[in-house]
DNA sequence: CGAGTTTCCTATTGATCGATACGAAACTTC
DNA sequence: GAAGTTTCGTATCGATCAATAGGAAACTCG
């Protein structure tokens, strides 16, 4: 039953660098959504027929996923960063950081693809909306068990309200991917970062 | 050369409610963004058939566009709140409170018609983005304008950063928007615009 | 009533959507 | 080199998209 690692032996080998086609779909769906990237921008932008697109991921929605997947897959995530953190403000601080670095980065589209690429769709792509809006609910949650830990620990005060302050995080850092697609500059949004940590206990 | 108020003396009158139909398509674009929601929507939704809308609204786009002028046609805008609030923080209190009110409102879809309804599109909808990303803009700056004067005033500190300021209270507006597309009870979204007054100078 | 005007409904347009059928091509194994 | 396996490109599927053609229907005015 090995399975992982292992590659098919025989057969027309693939003509194509699956990584790089699946890094591409990323930035489009990033720049345009799920929705609004059709499978013949796809097609241009992996260098991949629909049929081999068919073949080597699923169906859209499986692509776009994988997309998301890939994303999430880098060296620093919301999870490393929140745990990784010595304080609850750090974390919260950490992550509103990054956020507008990772928001206006010079390779990549402006903004957040968690926050922009399935905001309003139509009921068919519903299960889509679903999954980023549970990923981002996950972060949340990570958020304010670390500030729940701060107050249990005595590093914040007693009648914190961490609901709150992950979920004013939380909405300054997809706020951030609005203005970043707005034009906003990533000076900006590090001045807006910095707005919203001095509110902190 | 009295046009405003004039109307069609002759022919079959319209069958439908206008002001009744250019609600329910603003009800459908606020719920799906304006891609998502297609003509054959719009016409079940509006009870109007498609060639009727098209000689009463023109094509989609101004259809949109008409919809987001009555989504901001109320007496209480954006506008009235900053220009008749006493204060900068007022302001920024009051279009807070109101955001999360009005994103979680009983008959109205979650969130905000401006955050959602063209954050990604494809490339043919960028006029549209473009058009709610001015009208965005244009709050901002009025808020970052009423701010400034606080400065002048000697009501805020000198150092403060108005741009900073302004940005955050939009940031957290259109990040309550996504909280409450995904759920988020109006409660939460008051503490969050709570907690995001905290840092107020 | 008849002429003029405007909106109505039915049916359909060309374009594009996501997804696939099918046979040729390219590889490994025997 | 033949058999087996996998991917390739071409051509296309039915469904749906936004938008419209064309004639009947409903009104006002004379």
């Amino acid at each position: 039953m090995e399975i992982v690692g292992s590659k098919p032996r025989t057969g027309r080998p693939l003509s194509f660098n699956r990584d790089e086609a699946l890094h591409q779909a990323m930035l489009l769906f990033w720049q345009h959504g799920y929705e609004a990237t059709s499978l013949s921008d796809l097609t241009a932008a992996m260098g991949v027929s629909a049929p081999s697109i068919y073949t080597a991921f699923g169906d859209k929605k499986r692509l776009f996923l994988e997309a998301v997947g890939r994303y999430l897959s880098g060296p620093v995530t919301s999870a490393t960063i929140i745990d990784s953190a010595v304080s609850a403000r750090e974390a919260a601080a950490d992550l509103l950081n990054t956020s507008a670095i990772g928001f206006t980065g010079s390779d990549t589209p402006p903004g957040c693809l968690l926050a922009t690429s399935a905001i309003s769709c139509s009921t068919a792509a519903a299960e889509v909306q679903h999954e980023l809006a549970a990923i981002r609910r996950s972060i949340e949650k990570r958020l304010k068990d670390r500030v729940a830990l701060d107050i249990q620990k005595g590093v914040l005060p007693g009648g914190t309200d961490a609901d709150a302050l992950a979920g004013h995080v939380m909405a300054v850092i997809q706020g951030m991917s609005t203005l970043a697609r707005d034009g906003a500059p990533r000076e900006k949004l590090l001045r807006i970062a910095a707005a919203a940590m001095r509110g902190w206990p």
